[in-house]
DNA sequence: CAGAAAATAATTTGATCATATTCTGATGGA
DNA sequence: TCCATCAGAATATGATCAAATTATTTTCTG
């Protein structure tokens, strides 16, 4: 069910074009980005098995550069290696879940700070934009543009904190629980998912570093504690 | 002189005997851990560039292996890709140790009292062991063992602690720091160096994990100080 | 004619692929 | 139940192609 090749398909095109936009970029490199989204936006399930042959096939590329992705994803935790020479994407249990909430809440109310401090008009304005794209998709209860802009939401305001390290570590984090994040919206709906974007975003506009960061805490802990509920009504552990 | 031959050669024994123990690693993993090495004790400098070609011929290792271990590293932040498809060793700026001191400071008391947590007799031993071999290794100046016993000591703290990602995390940040500590030693000798694991492991022995995990956080900020005073007196920015 | 800039050639290095080898898990017979 | 065999998948090699850097030559200007 996972595996379906209908809503594959449209995923196939990236490659069809070799002189297209972005061509430049070497193929591990796109094919990398292309599992990164997959992953990220819930095409890959947790438990689902990975095997190179298959992402070869899905894709269109050669095998070297998608062993060289896979490693790069196992390196940042988004796949799992077993013993035998199987991968996987990793099934979080509550006390994975827990340690996300503690790490993401470490790091993530820092970005936010130094995000606010480097705050101008124009990336404020870009912020306002992505969360009005969110606020679109979950009142059209569109799962995938909902993970998509709330991803890209984050994301934005890493960089805009201008801390390479502390980002790529929040970043990294992502990867982590996307997968898990599908299943979430799954039991819960769109609905009632965190949203302290609007308050996080008047903050910075006044420029107050505390509050966003103390809204981006609070979008962050209520984000894992639905992951935490419904891995512990559903899974094993 | 820092891709010196002479002191190269024992370094690429380590694939010398096929039938050795840990023969049944894949040689992308074995190639891996041999750069991890490289990095974490300073064998390989900041600045220094890393050449798929030059690594086989150091290693005696095929491309394919090289290339994986290459990007693994690179997605762990221990490798740096520049813009055309050189990769270095990164050099850390001032801003770069600021980060790392901020990330580590909020993730090694964490797993410090985790650790404390589940800690027994025979693991609080073997610390105290790792930390023996730190002190000899200090008394005689052998900056290498130092490097490497110091690691280990944090390392088997983390693996204590029983918290996969939030070890990755920390376990990851070493491979950013880890070239410049070398650096770090050859400006102030070993004698200076910051220890307070001997405070920690009382600590820990006493079941007190606060105080642990105030006694790592100091060693930790100690260490990233010293790292920053390097950088600030030798390096550019 | 000398020196610098531009263009071109050569070498080095990275990216990719096709292919051979090794390993794992499963199947089926003893 | 256990062992042998087999199919399929992963690992690893070397060859080939493409890109980039360096070295060399050529050309232009003063």
């Amino acid at each position: 069910m996972t595996h379906d090749p209908e809503n594959m398909a449209q995923l196939v095109s990236f490659l069809a074009y070799p002189e297209r936009a972005s061509a430049e970029l070497p193929a591990h490199e796109k094919v990398y980005r292309a599992l990164r989204d997959l992953l990220l936006f819930g095409e890959l399930a947790p438990g689902q098995a990975v095997t190179i042959q298959g992402i070869c096939d899905m894709l269109g590329a050669g095998m070297t550069p998608v062993r060289e992705a896979i490693r790069r994803l196992t390196a940042e935790g988004a796949l799992e290696f077993m013993g035998n020479r199987r991968v996987v994407v990793p099934v979080l249990t509550v006390s994975h879940v827990n340690e996300l909430i503690f790490a993401r809440q470490a790091i993530e109310p820092q970005l936010v700070v130094r995000a606010t401090e480097r705050a101008t008009d124009s990336t404020i304005e870009e912020l306002t934009q992505i969360d009005s794209a969110l606020d679109a998709a979950i009142a059209r209860g569109d799962v995938r543009s909902y993970l998509e802009q709330n991803y890209r939401f984050h994301a934005r305001l890493y960089s805009m904190a201008e801390a390479p390290i502390l980002s790529a570590l929040a970043d990294g984090l992502w990867l982590r629980f996307g997968p898990s994040l599908r299943v979430v919206c799954g039991r819960v709906g769109t609905e009632n998912l965190p949203d302290q974007h609007h308050e996080a975003l008047s903050a910075m506009r006044a420029g107050d570093a505390q509050a966003a960061a103390k809204a981006m805490r609070e979008d962050v802990i209520q984000g894992m504690e639905q992951v935490r509920r419904a891995l512990a009504e559903g899974g094993s552990d």
